[in-house]
DNA sequence: GCATGTGAATTCATTCACAGCT
DNA sequence: AGCTGTGAATGAATTCACATGC
């Protein structure tokens, strides 16, 4: 079981690993592996064994001296630590291109992140249904989002409309938030905020590109 | 211009930074500043000012003393490090629901991302019309690439089919690679590679969630 | 006076290396 | 013998603090 106590201060780069494992241990129960070394783990992620081990260290000892991680066990407890052996109710304000994709996105539903309600202010819009969801008004999101228990906001607005949509979405009680429109979002410190902006990731790309290798010259 | 000697070694984390630099600066001239301090631009996107100062030195010296950065000239350095001063053509595979989501973003072709050719293996897609691109068969890779002259690759195929994928836009001389399925790809080290995973995003806000606030416990 | 640019100091993350268990 | 779990050592990133220049 994952034991909390003892937590100190868990990096985002240890969170963010602990997602790549579970995805690694996802493959690897496929494969048919009963327990996987550090070392095999690390391999497959291009990671180092030291940091596999000291990453789930933080939470626990879920290995085996001599043996390595029981692999469908160690899978339960990082969904766990994660939060994601359970559902989250989820709503999706914006049905842009990127809202509409990540209604059909699967790999949501199948981590437990279940859209419940969709938002637009697009008179065009509301009353629409995407994959069995009537589109609402934002306007009603105060009444809403506290009626379907919802634990996440997606935001999949334009900029120019992304902060008053995040204003509205905390009023409503929502405490955490995914945006993915290009701006930095102001919430108040109890509210957690993550961003997607799919367009730093291609310019992280360009940037290496146009820098080729040397990156060491004098 | 942005002098490329003396340059060290690049971080992550700083060319990202420098992607958000990038984008605060446009709101900036928007609107109607000329010049922004360390401190300014810092505070608007929760970051300290040596921070700026420093991903900025790394680069040149492109401020004033007393003054600060001059927004627009400071925002085309900046372009010219990221290398989105220009275009580059991109091919994108697989038209799912991300895949015709990318075909929209308008994000991109602002940034000089220029989408050439869409593949896919699906018949149906085939010759099909998306924002004036007629959907390739992935099987033309290896002609159709070196003939637009593609710089960089999106992949976003079903997760079983993309190592295949990106070993055939690796073949047809692609060498950077932006990645949406939820593998980790093996390519040669002279080919850049990003990873997009929108579910890991989500799994840091459940475990926020989950973990709430104490974090420090003893 | 004000804000940059940058070595030095500090904090944070990763890796080493080994004791301890199976 | 093999592999975990973890303090100690190293390395990297961030912040401090101040000399420098407008």
């Amino acid at each position: 079981m994952a034991t909390n106590r003892k937590l100190r201060k868990i990096s985002d780069s240890t969170i963010h690993r602990l997602s790549i494992y579970y995805r690694a241990l996802l493959a690897l129960e496929k494969e048919g592996y009963d327990t996987i070394s550090s070392k095999e783990l690390a391999k497959r992620e291009k990671l180092t064994p030291a940091q596999v081990r000291k990453d789930l260290s933080f939470f626990g000892s879920f290995g085996t001296r001599g043996l390595g991680y029981p692999v469908k066990q160690l899978m339960q407890e990082i969904a766990e630590i994660l939060g994601i052996n359970r559902a989250w109710n989820v709503a999706l304000i914006g049905v842009g291109n990127v809202g509409s994709a990540l209604v059909s996105y699967k790999e949501f539903a199948k981590q437990g992140f279940v859209i419940r309600l969709i938002f637009d202010n697009d008179q065009r819009k509301i009353g629409s249904n995407h994959k069995g969801i009537i589109v609402s008004d934002v306007a009603d999101m105060a009444s809403l989002i506290p009626e379907h228990n919802i634990s996440i906001a997606v935001i999949t607005v334009p900029g120019s409309a992304a902060q008053k949509v995040c204003d509205g979405v905390i009023e409503s009680g929502v405490r955490a938030i995914l945006n993915f429109a290009p701006v930095n979002l102001r919430v108040p410190n109890d509210v957690f905020l993550r961003n997607e902006n799919m367009a730093i990731e291609l310019e992280h790309l360009s940037f290496s590109l146009r820098n080729q290798e040397p990156m060491i010259a004098e």
